[in-house]
DNA sequence: CGAGTGACCGCAA
DNA sequence: ATTGCGGCCACTC
């Protein structure tokens, strides 16, 4: 692969991840860092997050705890405005049951 | 080109 | 159970 893709290979890979997250589902910030190759990266998703593509379903993405991600444009609120819309329970703590709509891709 | 930073995660007190 | 700190890797300025 002398081609430049190497390159960007991970944020690419997180931006199609994210944007492949079906409907009522969500995914933790770790998981998909180790989808992408790098199980320590999950930082980098979040910085992808910010600086990269804000037309992609971010507000499928949560935290390891089933938290919602500080940052969001909007708040917790705004996301969880969202979530609840796409048929995701947030309690009133702003947590989703990661345990029950945590997607994975096949 | 270099340094700082971050929409995190895991562990320790 | 809560709070604080470090590490980690990639991105931006």
């Amino acid at each position: 692969m002398s081609t430049q893709q190497a390159d960007k290979d991970f944020r690419r890979r997180v931006q199609a991840l994210v944007a492949q997250i079906p409907k009522g589902r969500v995914m933790t910030y770790g998981q998909i860092a180790a989808l992408c190759g790098s199980p320590r990266a999950a930082r980098i998703v979040g910085g992808i997050a910010h600086y990269g593509e804000e037309k992609l379903p971010w507000q499928r993405v949560v935290h390891k705890d089933g938290h919602l991600a500080v940052g969001y444009p909007g708040g917790v609120e705004g996301q969880k405005q969202v979530l609840a819309s796409e048929g995701v329970g947030v309690d009133n703590e702003y947590r989703v049951d990661i345990a029950k709509i945590l997607w994975s891709p096949r």
